[in-house]
Order: structure tokens, then C-alpha cells, then sequence
DNA sequence: CGAAGTCTTGAATCGAATCAACGGAAGTGG
DNA sequence: CCACTTCCGTTGATTCGATTCAAGACTTCG
């Protein structure tokens, strides 16, 4: 008798196409996490002995590098699985993943991952095919802050987060993540201060709407017009 | 009887391991191709419908946007694997490998990717390593974008060259593939002037010795004191 | 040899960081 | 509930790194 329902993981991508019976063996191996706000699933540097899927919430990633200097990697959404890092054949994590929100999470030993793969090979494809869609938006990233100002690179991450995690209002598009200015600089290579003048210019034109830690896209047009080019 | 000894392949990371025979196995269904300086042995946006071993020579591989701006993505060496764009489910090849000097490669049909990696799980593992190691050094490349400066940068990408194609001679470090200003530039998102100008400085201060397409570099430590504190 | 490709160097410009100060919202604790 | 602190955001002034514009020199190759 299992304490968890195979409904929780019938979602995931990465366990797409399996039986009942699969997913059940799956869930029998898993652990269960609450993550309040703030809490971090794992750390940069951290011995990486875990593996996760994210239930429910959104978690970021962060990395920083031997100056303090750090960067926002991305952001995990539900049915996401995170941490691989012994897939990858890292011995420790290579960022850190905080709750945005108050998220839920499974977590596997890095031993199930073996055993799993072996098991379930469609879901070593599948990791492959993630890992392989990361890297490609991660080159994408590269050429973007080689070849793009400032605006038109704030344009493109706030048009990115509008469809990941967009929620239509009345007014908009609302980024449904709570979202500081220091965040979209993180993701930009820009200063919290620059960030902040463009947006203000941008509410100016009515392209978006924003207050404390959160952004409001009115205008989806303007804004892909900006991210094109710069003018 | 077989063409193509299997001492060729021998070497590669992705093979290690694996039985004569099974390497045999492996050759039999390779195809062998020259690829002369300047040649392509794939275009990005090309239907990706076969992967490659780089057995002897020097790729670059650049991947360009819709506005035409281009970055130089990596360098491939031998026994590295490249083109694998069917193992990570894109169905076009995201980039252009060229050849930097006269090469040599091995490749075959997206279809043995299936046939390989059923026969040879070892093979999954490895590419999926190679794959995260890949993801990293990217992620690690836009946190040098968004933190350092360009002489920075600059610094980091000759030392890293210097590491991956390094050739020592009394002089100090050949770098053993030709490499342009522009090339640089791509590397770094500079501009072609401000890596010469960056150069010319190095080489008065006798850090680097540098002409055309060629750097040699001279003060390894002190490249390395520009890569990490600017100054 | 001419032509194309590569590199250098100066001068002017501009985008974005830095420096600096302040206002307001949210959370904390008595 | 109010005072206090902390976090987050705004906006101006200034500075500086790197691009852009421009012209010329050197190399290599057909």
C-alpha cells in the first residue's frame, strides 16, 4: 500500500508513456519534500545524492561563480525533474534551487537513477532530449548577451517568462512568479539600476504594468519588437 | 573484412570499454569522410540526419541568429563526438561545424543512434556525460558574459584554448589551431578591434607573442591574474 | 601583380555601470 | 497596533569601457 498516488507523476514528460505499475514501482522509491518559500532543495557544491521532480510551485536556480558574482540559470516548473546531477556525472550540484513559492517536491537516491534507467529506458531518452533542450536554450542565452544591448534582452526574459509561467488577467499577461527587478538582471547580465529605468520607460508606453516583484505584460507586440531589433 | 581499423576508434571517450568486437561492430557501420580546411561537415538548420567522430583535425562550430550575428560555440577535437542532434530529439543540426585545418571524420546514420545505444547502454551514459559537461562549461560561459569584463574574457577564452589545443614550444604556449581576431571576438562577444587592441597590449607587456591567425602565449600566470580580479 | 583577407590604430560616441540619495512596502517584535 | 528594520524600487549625476567610424598597413594567395 503506497502512500503516494501515481497521479502526481502521470504528468511528468520524463515519465510519459509508462504503465501504472511503472509509475507505482517509481513512486515507491521516492521521498516526498515540502518547500516553503525561501527553502532550498539543494546548494551549490553540495554532494549531489539526490535527484528531484517538482510537484507543485516553481524553484530558482542560481549559480555563482569564485568572485560572488551570480546569475539566475532558470526557473523550474511543476513536472520538471531537477538535480541530475549524477546523470550528468557531476559529484556535486552545480547551482542552487530555492522555492520561489511554497513548492512540493519527490526526491529519488542517486542510486534509483541506475536502476530506473535500466528499468525504463524511454526515460533515459527523455532525460537526453531535456538535457539536450537546456543546452540549446543555454547557446541560445550565450548569443543573445553577445549580440543584444541591455532593452532588448530585458524585452526577451520577460517575454520568456510570459510563456512559461504567463497567467492571462484582464490587464495581461501576469508573470506568475514573484519577480524582482535583481532577478530579471540576473537573468540579463544587467544591473538591478537599469533594470528598473527600463521597466519604468516601458510602463511609460504602456507595454507593461509592474509594482513590487511583479510584472504585467499589456503589450506582447511592443515588446517583441524591442527584443527584435533594437532601434 | 573490414576497411577501417578499430584502433581508430579505439581512443574515444564515448568507446571506451567496449570489446573488439564490439568496436568492429560499431566501425562496420561507419562512413569515413575527409573534410579539407573550410569544408562543412554540417550547416546549421540542415536536416540533422547523421552524427560524427572527429578522428584527426579541427572543427569550429558557429551558430548564427536571424539577425546574422554569429558566435563560435566550441572547438571540436579529436575522439570528440558532434553532430549527435538526434539523440537530443532536434530534428536540424543548431549549428555549423567547419573545418579550422585539413580533418578527418567518421560518421553514420541517425538510425545506428537506436541500434548503438540498445547494443551498448555504456554509450548512452557516456554521451549523456559529455552532453552535461557541455551544459556546464555553456552555463559557465554566460556567467563570464554577465560578470566579467572583456579583457577578462579575452583572457579566459586564450587560457582555455591554450589548455584544449596547447602545443608547448620554447616560446611558451602555441596555440594549435589558426585562430583569428574574429574568432575571438565571436568567442567573447567582443569586437575584432577591441580584441587587437587587447592583444597589442599583452604583447607589449609580454604576456602573449601573437600574428596572424596565431597566439602563443608567454605568461600563463598572468593571463590568469587578468581572468580573475580585473585589475 | 592585384585582390582579398587580416590586422592595427586613432578619434569620437554612446550605452550601461557606478555612485549616491531617497521613498515606499512588507515583515517583525514589543 | 504602532515603531522599527529590512528589503525593494526609483531616479539623477557622473564616469568609463567598449563600440563605432575611419583609414591605412601588412600577408597571403590565385
Amino acid at each position: 500500500m503506497s502512500r503516494l498516488d501515481r497521479s502526481l507523476i502521470a504528468g511528468a514528460p520524463a515519465f510519459a508513456g509508462l504503465s501504472p505499475e511503472a509509475l507505482d514501482d517509481i513512486l515507491s522509491r521516492a521521498q516526498i519534500m515540502r518547500l516553503p518559500k525561501g527553502e532550498t532543495a539543494f546548494r551549490q557544491g553540495e554532494p549531489a545524492d539526490r535527484f528531484f521532480l517538482l510537484l507543485h510551485g516553481r524553484l530558482r536556480v542560481t549559480r555563482i561563480n569564485a568572485e560572488g558574482a551570480q546569475i539566475l540559470v532558470r526557473f523550474i516548473a511543476p513536472n520538471d525533474m531537477f538535480g541530475v546531477a549524477m546523470a550528468i556525472g557531476a559529484v556535486t550540484y552545480p547551482g542552487t534551487a530555492t522555492a520561489a513559492v511554497d513548492s512540493l517536491a519527490l526526491s529519488w537516491p542517486n542510486a534509483a537513477w541506475t536502476n530506473l534507467i535500466a528499468a525504463y529506458p524511454s526515460l533515459a531518452v527523455k532525460a537526453m532530449q531535456s538535457l539536450g533542450a537546456r543546452l540549446q536554450d543555454t547557446q541560445d542565452r550565450v548569443l543573445d548577451l553577445a549580440t543584444h544591448n541591455v532593452e532588448q534582452r530585458i524585452a526577451g526574459a520577460v517575454l520568456k517568462l510570459a510563456r512559461q509561467a504567463g497567467r492571462k488577467t484582464e490587464e495581461g499577461v501576469l508573470i506568475d512568479i514573484p519577480l524582482s527587478r535583481q532577478d530579471l538582471a540576473e537573468m540579463t547580465g544587467a544591473t538591478l539600476h537599469t533594470v528598473s529605468r527600463t521597466l519604468s520607460a516601458w510602463e511609460a508606453k504602456g507595454l507593461v504594468d509592474c509594482g513590487r516583484r511583479r510584472v504585467v505584460v499589456r503589450d506582447e507586440q511592443g515588446l517583441t519588437a524591442i527584443a527584435k531589433h533594437a532601434e
